[in-house]
DNA sequence: CACATTCTTGACATCGTGTCAAATATCTTC
DNA sequence: GAAGATATTTGACACGATGTCAAGAATGTG
């Protein structure tokens, strides 16, 4: 066996924030080689291809992501906790000079509609997974800020609406750029779902 | 003078077609050449650049797409005419087999951040622009709801709201292809506008 | 009818992905 | 400690995409 000459940690994080800088699509292996310091063909042995490498790359984005969302998501009030909530997600958006967007909302955007175009379903469960996962993850604090009094709409309804917003905030960011204007719409939806009529 | 062998729109429609389906960067101007029976240099002779004849075809739609939802939002109570702007939004999304999602935003995610990744700064523009009409758009209804009483919030926040949720409708399209909970998102979010408690 | 102008065509340079075989360096085993 | 097995590295190659360019082709005009 001959050792690896580069750290499969520091390629993926270096590989990362290419992509996310300027999506899978317009990045290259070379670039990235070039970056990490290593040879394009070692990439492709040690990951396969750019999608894998992508995949594996955003993989540990998502899992570090999911864990601060859920930090953020864990303290005071629902009101608090939505706030810190839509906090989060926009400083991620706005992370990085200049502005990174969303590399999830990105990535679904990139997909192909069809076989062999764009990234694949491997990418695409990937990213919806993650969707999936920060709703449920708003869902059980509406459920929970419901039994508090502290909401009286439906959790599932609400959770996919808050989802949707921030969505939709990802691709704000990216046509105007404009973080006060994101930060205005975050709590606007806040007090949409918060101040809704009993029904 | 040589008279051009082939028709200027129908290849802007050729094109944007692929566009729309295939994204700008997963579409080559060989497969464009070849649906539209012309030659790849002909199509760099007659439009310069694939982002410039991209940014004809796009304006083409754009213009159509103002239209329809212009005619959308033209009739009924203001109810009535957020659920045909929101039907005829996800049915735009829903086009095509398979479907082809949204064109401005699969647009605005594959902008560079940095010059010379993606497209750049007058594709921005332009999509910026029609996310900007379609707002508008939505603010003048909603301002004419409110002096009929149909409606009680702040017209421009609430129209910023709506475009959000129609972005986020667009990225939910390509996570999860469930048209039935895009629709079913929709009708919330015209609850959630109309409902709101007098502020 | 000839000329100027524009369009078309094919060749070329450059860059990206992905594959492969040969060379290289380490770990293991004797 | 030496030899071989095994994985990594390296460079060459095929292929397709963008974009440029010069030469050929076809039409309107003088």
């Amino acid at each position: 066996m001959r050792p690896r000459e580069f750290d499969h940690d520091d390629v993926l994080r270096i590989a990362f924030d290419q992509f996310w800088r300027k999506g899978v699509r317009g990045t290259s292996l070379s670039d990235i080689a070039r970056d990490a310091g290593v040879q394009r063909g070692s990439l492709y042995n040690a990951f396969g291809s750019k999608e894998a490498l992508f995949l594996q790359a955003y993989e540990r984005y998502a899992g570090d992501y999911l864990l601060a969302l859920q930090k953020a998501l864990s303290a005071g009030s629902l009101r608090k906790r939505l706030t810190a909530f839509f906090d989060l997600t926009i400083t991620n958006f706005r992370s990085g000079s200049p502005p990174r967007g969303c590399p999830t909302t990105r990535g679904l955007m990139e997909l192909g509609a069809a076989e062999g175009e764009g990234l694949d379903d491997e990418a695409r469960t990937a990213f919806a997974n993650l969707v999936s996962r920060i709703t449920a993850l708003v869902q059980d604090n509406l459920s929970a800020g419901a039994k508090r009094g502290e909401f009286n709409g439906n959790p599932a309804a609400a959770a996919l609406h808050i989802i949707t917003v921030t969505r939709g905030l990802a691709v704000l960011e990216r046509a105007f750029g404009d973080e006060a204007q994101l930060r205005k719409i975050a709590a606007h939806t806040i007090d949409l779902v918060l101040d809704k009529k009993a029904g």
